[in-house]
DNA sequence: ATGCCGTATGATATACGA
C-alpha cells in the first residue's frame, strides 16, 4: 500500500498542535515521526492528535529537550527507543509496521558551537553518538532488512545541502569530520538517502533555516539537517520525496520544516 | 558565520539550539 512518511523537528510540539494539524489538511502524512517535542511523555498533547487521525502514538519524551514520537495512521506491531551514549535523553524511537517494515526516529544531538571535541563536551558527545550509530547498524546490518531511518540528523552532508560550502566548512554541522561520521552511518547499512533519489544533488536543498535571521528568505541561509532514508530493500519502493519549504512560512513556525517521502510498503 | 530569535524552566536570567 502507498504510504507517506513524514519527519519533522517542530521545537516543542505543544505549540505546533495547530500547525501539525494544517500539515495533516495539506499534506495527509500516514506517519509522522517528530523530533525536540520538548515535553515529557505525560504531557504529550496525545488527545487532539488522536483526533486528526493518529490513532498510533509512540512517543518518548523527557522534560525541557529533546524528546520524539511517531505518530501513525498505521498500526505497530511493536515498538523501542534505545539509550545512546548511557543516556536516557529521549533521541531514538522506533516502530515495527506492516510486513517487518522498521522505521526509526532520530534527533542527533546539535553538536554546540565548537567543531572541537577536545574543548566542547557537546561536539564530543555528537561523534560519540554517530559512532555508536554506526556501529549499531553495523552490528545489526542485514541485506532483507526493510528499514526506514528518518530525523535531524544534525549533520548537512553534501555541498549542495547548504548555503555555502566554503562558509560553513569549520561550522558546526557541515564539517568534514561530521560529514565523515553521517558518511559511516549511512555505509555501515547501505542506507539510501531517499530524498536525494528525486532532489538532484546538483540542487540545493534546505530544511532548517535559523531563527536568528531577521528575514529566512534574505539570501536562502539555509541546511539540509533532516533526512530519510532507506535500506536497499526498500528502495525500489520509493514514489517520491519533497521538502515542504513552504511551512517555514507559517504562523509560529518551527526552525525546520517538515520532508517527507512517499513508498509503497 | 555572526547573530539576538525562539523555547523551556518552581524562570524574571540562563541553557540550548546549529
Amino acid at each position: 500500500m502507498p504510504v507517506r512518511v513524514a519527519t519533522w523537528n517542530v521545537n516543542s510540539v505543544r505549540l505546533r498542535v495547530d500547525l501539525i494539524g494544517h500539515l495533516m489538511d495539506e499534506f495527509a502524512p500516514d506517519i509522522l515521526c517528530l523530533q525536540e517535542i520538548k515535553v515529557e511523555t505525560g504531557g504529550f498533547p496525545a488527545a487532539p492528535l488522536r483526533d486528526i487521525g493518529f490513532r498510533h502514538q509512540h512517543v518518548i519524551g523527557m522534560k525541557s529537550y529533546n524528546g520524539v514520537a511517531i505518530l501513525s495512521r498505521l498500526p505497530f506491531k511493536a515498538v523501542g527507543g534505545e539509550p545512546w551514549c548511557g543516556r536516557h535523553d529521549a533521541r531514538h524511537a522506533w516502530v515495527e509496521l506492516r510486513r517487518g517494515v522498521e522505521l526509526h526516529n532520530f534527533y542527533v544531538p546539535a553538536g554546540g558551537d565548537v567543531a572541537d571535541p577536545e574543548t566542547n563536551p557537546k561536539f564530543a558527545h555528537k561523534l560519540h553518538f554517530m559512532t555508536e550509530m554506526a556501529n549499531w547498524w553495523t552490528a545489526r546490518k542485514d541485506p532483507a532488512r526493510k528499514a526506514i531511518l528518518v530525523g535531524d540528523l544534525n549533520v548537512a552532508p553534501l555541498e549542495t545541502d547548504v548555503w555555502s560550502h566554503r562558509q560553513l566548512l569549520k561550522v558546526v554541522s557541515h564539517t568534514p569530520v561530521e560529514v565523515a561520521h553521517y558518511n559511516r552511518i549511512l555505509a555501515a547499512h547501505d542506507w539510501v538517502d531517499a530524498v536525494r533519489r528525486f532532489i538532484p544533488k546538483a540542487e540545493k536543498a534546505f530544511s532548517w533555516w535559523s531563527y536568528r535571521s531577521p528575514d529566512w528568505t534574505q539570501n536562502d541561509r539555509g541546511r539540509r539537517l533532516d533526512h530519510i532514508w532507506v535500506t536497499p530493500a526498500l528502495e525500489p519502493k520509493l514514489k517520491g520525496a519533497q521538502i515542504l519549504r513552504d511551512i517555514r512560512a507559517w504562523t509560529r513556525p518551527s526552525d525546520h520544516v517538515p520532508v517527507i517521502v512517499d513508498m509503497v510498503i
